[in-house]
DNA sequence: CATGTTCCGTACAGTTATGTATGGCATGAT
DNA sequence: ATCATGCCATACATAACTGTACGGAACATG
């Protein structure tokens, strides 16, 4: 094994940051090796081709997305309010969950035209949406809207993560608190049919 | 004259069919000019290169887009609830509501990392929640708080435009009503400070 | 009918991308 | 030491795309 070997992983993760900053159409071998300092002739040594490589974008992304999700649930506290908040600033705090974010985004503009980024993307929806219903159960909401208030506060964090151009910090933290207001607060009445 | 002249919207709307369907980056000249019949010299007379051609296409949305959302405001009904329905169901109903939706998508994702696309989308969003504000403000919420809750709002509708791949029609019907009783609600109690 | 304009086709040059074939230089094994 | 193998460079074939130059058909107008 020569002493400086580039790894499969190195070029996982230069299309990622491509990925992330220019889209998924501007993951180009030649640019990839240009910025690893190799030749493609490395790149065909590692993949079959550039499909193998995007899959292995999306299978590493799929993989973190769901260890993030475990490990969430696995140190959650007990205090199911304190869960909601740490969600609602989840893709704000620390650089990590800040470039994991900016990641997702990537990969859902990806999703829109590719099945196989589509259905990755569904499957963490739906499982980070499953947790969160949890949580609402837990505040004593029935399973039914325990369900509809999680996905009300997924989409709108996802939502949120679409329009960060609009307002400020500031506005942003009396968003959240309000959100979590308007989502724990158990209706008066239930609409008469 | 020739009689089967090109105009430039023809460009632009089968511009904005492939972008909608594969994203900006695969808006080429080629590609189009087959799609539509004719060579690459058509174009380049109706447009100086294909950075006017996105141009273009971004410019022809944001129109499309102030114009559906000055109609609305001219031909609001004079209920909030009623008006706080149809924005929820806006994506929704009619074909070109549907199609405009999908179009929205693509340019958001443009926007990820155009600056022209981002300050157009910023600009509708902004507009739009702007409007919802004052539907807010009719129920009775204090301005700050009335903007708050129009952004809310407009950050589901996009969140759940985001996940096409989310439960059935009948969730979606039942998501909507939630949000529209949770948003109109009046806070028991502000938070003890 | 002559002429100018509109609109488009054709030909050319240059760039950038993919994938393959093949050769070569280290390094580790024997 | 030599040999096989992992890793990468080089060269080649091919395709797709952009933009420009130029020419030509169709039409209107005088």
């Amino acid at each position: 094994m020569p002493a400086h070997a580039l790894s499969r992983d190195h070029w996982i993760e230069a299309a990622t940051e491509v990925l992330v900053d220019r889209g998924i159409d501007h993951v180009k071998v030649d640019a990839l090796a240009l910025q690893l300092g190799v030749t493609r002739g490395s790149f065909y040594w590692h993949f079959k081709d550039r499909g193998e490589l995007l899959r292995s974008v999306l299978a590493a992304w799929h993989r973190l997305s769901t260890e993030q999700l475990t490990r969430r649930l696995e140190g959650a506290s007990d205090d199911a309010v304190e869960q909601l908040e740490s969600l609602l600033s989840l893709p704000f705090r620390g650089r990590a969950a800040v470039r994991a974010a900016r990641i997702e985004l990537a990969i859902r503009a990806w999703a829109r035209r590719d099945d196989m980024a589509r259905s990755a993307v569904d499957q963490s929806d739906a499982s980070r949406i499953g947790y969160i219903a949890q949580v609402f159960s837990a505040l004593g909401f029935g399973i039914k809207e325990a369900r509809a208030r999680a996905f009300l506060l997924y989409a709108y964090v996802v939502g949120e993560s679409q329009m960060a151009g609009q307002g400020s910090a500031a506005q942003r933290v009396e968003r959240r608190e309000l959100v979590l207001l308007v989502l724990r607060c158990k209706l008066p009445a239930v609409k008469p049919r």
